[in-house]
RNA sequence: GGCCCGUUGGUGAAGUGGUUCAACACACAUGCCUUUCACGCAUGCAUUCAUGGGUUCAAAUCCCGUACGGGUCACCA
């Protein structure tokens, strides 16, 4: 009895090769530096911010190059798959605009020569390669029962030992062929593992992208290769796929690295090339004086509903991403302000070793300066779409006044440095609401300095008659808001007035504000005379005389 | 416990042996500008690169130890 024959039974109905698959999956024909990566989830339903960074950093790369960026979906371990993991995820990368050049969109359809993209439907691949490890006596049935597995831990820690399954250990490895082959006749339960070629003793280097060279013993774990329910673990998985779907650059959490051993080895055992390696140091987030990972469970800016639910633009998100991902972006960026995140250059080696704390002050930082330089327009349209979801009335409102609701947005906007009110679609409302006299029912006034309510009919009054005229200009406008202001006994002039503030009732800023209060019920605005102008006569008098009577 | 990685100001970080070695950005503080708020401008904010040794004429940068943080050691990915 032969390998083969333990192979044969094992694997009965293996139609093709590996060299047949060599052939179904030949070698991209890229040009030369050309990358090809991949986002390779669970499908667990969203993506979140760690996985999104890496999604975001391998498809960059592949766009940098002219290569490809796939999807494929890793849902080898069934309990976890959640009901429409994949068309979650699909969505979140959708939304964020991560375009895929191939890979899954739902259970049924794909993308690409390369497939199927869904590790569950590619079990006859991996089984082939397995037989024909088999079959080359480098790897083997193991009837362990988990009981026996746990003893032969709790024995090693006793001992302090080293863990695992492995030398003297790995009681399965030197099982006769006969002897397996008649237990699995028999029935008995069983999975595969590799039969390691490493020795501990020796050390293997890799060299990690982001990382370094980093050298560590040779894998001689005898690890599972194939779980008893026939398919196979992630470590021979991410082979057979990331070599048949010839991946050449590998972007992943660095929870993997400690697995670098055995996936070098078992690229060795194949004599394959393995891909580059390019090992992400977690998000983290500030707790207390403590940082932890940024969490899927605990922390809801994990997830990529947060920021479409707050109305954060989607390019913000990249943009923060992308100063995250390569440490010589922001400055690139702050000297290319016109030029796109497509234009930066993306290097692997730019990327930081080290965890790097999630920042929301910095987000929505980067989110307001990038409103700010949109056209007025355009906040338009994206405050309509994400208002349209999440805010009703407001939805309703700038439906309804569409090209008042523009001018608004205009207001300081086409200047050298535009204002930068807005943090996000979902902070808008609180700087226009006063802009519309559907919002402007119960408010109340609060003229700061000046408090006697017949001082501020008095200005209010006097202003509206006398000063107020629809068609000045800007010049005009304040001149006569001077005028105003010296008539009633306070000074026009801001220097003058804080040299000497005892000699006048107050300033031209006390008038301002009062004219500006009883507009607009705040004395936080943007430029007063552009909301005059928007808002118009009749409505400008319509307010002033609810003003006036409010008092 | 074994193996591996990391540690520069409140935050993101630049900087891998020596021409400002502590950029730049966010945040914060103060001042200026100013009809309010923002914007903008100016200034301030690590005598020091977790820590102790060592190598060197010279180290944040190289080596060793220690501390702290993280990862991993599944028929999970």
């Amino acid at each position: 009895m032969t390998q083969k024959d333990l192979a044969d039974l094992i694997f009965p109905n293996i139609a093709k090769t590996i060299d047949d698959y060599e052939k179904i999956y030949p070698e991209r024909k890229l040009a030369e530096g050309a990358m090809v990566t991949r986002f390779a989830p669970s499908p667990t339903g969203f993506v979140h911010m760690g996985s999104l960074l890496a999604s975001f950093i391998s498809s960059k790369a592949a766009k940098d190059t002219n290569g490809v960026f796939y999807l494929r979906i890793e849902d080898t371990d069934q309990k976890r798959e959640v009901e429409n993991g994949i068309e979650g995820i699909v969505n979140d990368l959708k939304n964020f605009k991560i375009d895929i050049d191939e890979g899954a969109l739902s259970r049924t359809e794909s993308l690409g020569n390369y497939g199927p993209y869904i590790q569950s439907e590619r079990k006859e691949i991996y089984h082939a390669f397995i037989k024909n490890l088999i079959e080359r006596g480098l790897a083997y049935p193991c009837f362990c029962s988990e009981k026996h597995l746990e003893e032969i831990r709790q024995m090693q820690e006793a001992t302090k030992s080293r863990i695992g399954y492995y030398g003297r250990y790995a009681v399965c490895r030197n099982i006769k062929i006969e002897e397996a082959y008649n237990r699995i006749k028999n029935g008995e339960k069983y999975i595969i593992r590799l039969k390691s070629p490493g020795d501990f003793e020796k050390k293997i280097i890799v060299n990690d992208l982001v990382k370094g060279k980093i050298e560590f013993p040779e894998n001689d774990l005898d690890i599972v290769i194939m779980k008893s329910d026939g398919l196979p673990t992630y470590h021979f998985a991410h082979l057979v796929d990331d070599h048949l779907m010839r991946t050449t650059h590998v972007t992943r959490g660095d929870e993997w690295v400690s697995s670098l051993p055995i996936h070098i080895q078992l690229f060795q055992v194949f004599g394959f090339n393995p891909p580059k390696y390019a090992h992400l140091s977690p998000i983290m987030k500030q707790e207390g004086d403590t940082k932890r990972k940024l969490s899927k469970r605990k922390d809801p800016e994990a997830a990529m509903s947060y920021y479409t639910k707050l109305g954060i633009p989607i390019q913000a998100v990249h943009l923060y991403l992308m100063t995250i991902a390569n440490t010589n972006f922001e400055q690139w960026y702050d000297q290319n302000k016109d030029k796109s995140i497509d234009d930066f250059k993306f290097d692997f080696r730019k990327i930081s070793a080290s965890g790097s704390l999630f920042d929301l002050e910095k987000l929505i930082n980067i989110s307001r300066n990038y409103i700010s330089y949109l056209k007025a327009e355009e906040v338009y349209d994206n405050v309509l779409y994400w208002a349209k979801e999440y805010d009703k009335q407001l939805y309703e409102l700038i439906s309804k006044y569409k090209e008042y609701t523009i001018n608004i947005f205009s207001i300081e906007r086409y200047q050298k440095k535009p204002r930068k009110d807005y943090e996000s679609w979902s902070s808008i409302k609180k700087n226009i609401w006063y802009m519309y006299d559907e919002l402007f029912n119960d408010v109340t006034y609060n003229y700061q300095k000046i408090v006697d309510p017949d001082e501020i009919k008095n200005i209010l009054n006097t202003y509206i008659e006398k000063y107020y005229n629809e068609t000045d200009d800007k010049d005009t406008w304040f001149n006569k808001i001077k005028q105003l202001t010296e008539e009633l006994g306070y000074s026009s002039n801001m220097k003058e007035y804080k040299e000497n503030p005892e000699k006048y009732k107050g300033s031209v800023a006390d008038i301002s504000t009062v004219i500006r209060v009883a507009i607009t019920s705040s004395n936080m605005t943007p430029d007063l005379y552009e909301i005059m102008k928007i808002l118009k006569e009749q409505r400008i008098k319509e307010r002033i005389k609810k003003a006036i009577i409010s008092c």
